[in-house]
DNA sequence: ATAATTTTTTAGATAAGACTAAAATTTTTT
DNA sequence: AAAAAATTTTAGTCTTATCTAAAAAATTAT
């Protein structure tokens, strides 16, 4: 009785694949490799080889054996509305439901993988369209485009001058609880 | 990567057939047999069978073969907080995504198996405190206890009488689009 | 350029949750 | 109270997504 996928549907599994592929390659550019996804999901190699070639037959990579992979447009759209969700998920329990900006992330993890079409998009329209989440990153719109965000890390600022902090890159409930410690929101 | 379980956790399945098994008891008190609980999650007996050894291990039901099925009070406890859970989203999705209440129910299924404690429970708070949802079934407390509604069938209210339509039992989108065209709301 | 190391893939195994077919048990009918 | 029918359980198989161990390929070092 495990709930019915259609053909143009994903798993569990399969969304955060797609998803860690998404974030890997908006940082190293295209030919993910096997291990590193391995690493960002936390499972081994061979379970990563096994993944990809599903996922290749579905249509959403491009896969040759010992050369990594790369999202196909289909791919990158279904990661996009992914990580649409996670991050409109984000808003609504700190602007609603009064989560903290670290306890967020454990929660829209699970909210991300809900299927529904227009429960995101009502959701969308309840929040007033945010095009940030609250670690200041972008939420893509309906068509999955959004904004570029001028951002540089904190380390590069020079002593005594003043930013506006916007995002951060490690959202570990940790370091969030430092960055509360040192005002910096 | 399929996310961990701690032993007081349940799968998806697992949560399903305590809903199940908690409703049936609801109509037919204790003693639930193998093959209701097959027809209503449309699976095979055996299945079931195998699925009811389990959930008797994990405490949340008693099991004697060949005579049904009864919940402990552990496993009573779990099939609310799942209720619970599935009525707040209804709740939700009606008063603030613009859904009617016909189409709640296919994303609700899949909203009550989210886990974390923080976020049902700012919903409840969210959502001022519902006592029920929108088919008019009461909506449990944080510690399981709900109010009983006194319903009857409409079918049993004589003519020319009124009445308030507190809930539907058959909550399928057609009979729910019925009501609407007759104007019982 | 060859040896050592690292990465990736293959092969085979496992667990959860479903299935079919057949056996066991209970219930109903006569 | 037997026989027939229905229900339930058992036994064995399948799929998905994982794992370990070993083989293959690519990369790095000497």
């Amino acid at each position: 009785m495990t709930s019915i996928l259609f053909n143009f549907m994903f798993s569990l599994s399969e969304e955060n694949y797609l998803k860690s592929i998404y974030h890997l390659e908006a940082i190293h550019g295209k030919g993910i490799s096997t291990n590193s996804i391995a690493k960002k999901l936390d499972t081994k190699a061979s379970s990563v080889t096994d993944m990809i070639k599903k996922l290749a037959e579905k249509k959403v990579l491009v896969y040759k054996k010992y050369q990594g992979v790369s999202l196909t447009v289909l791919g990158r759209k279904e990661a996009t509305n992914i990580v649409r969700k996670h991050r409109l998920w984000e808003v609504f329990l700190v602007d609603k439901l009064n989560f903290s900006w670290d306890e967020v992330h454990d929660v829209a993890e699970q909210l991300e993988h809900i299927k529904s079409p227009k429960l995101i998009d009502e959701l969308d329209v309840f929040l007033g369209f945010p095009k940030m989440d609250p670690h200041g990153d972008p939420i893509p719109d309906k068509e999955g485009n959004f904004q570029k965000i001028e951002k540089r890390l904190l380390s590069t600022l020079e002593e005594n001058k003043t930013g506006i902090c916007v995002g951060v890159n490690d959202s570990s409930s940790d370091f969030l609880k430092y960055l509360d410690k040192n005002n910096i929101s």
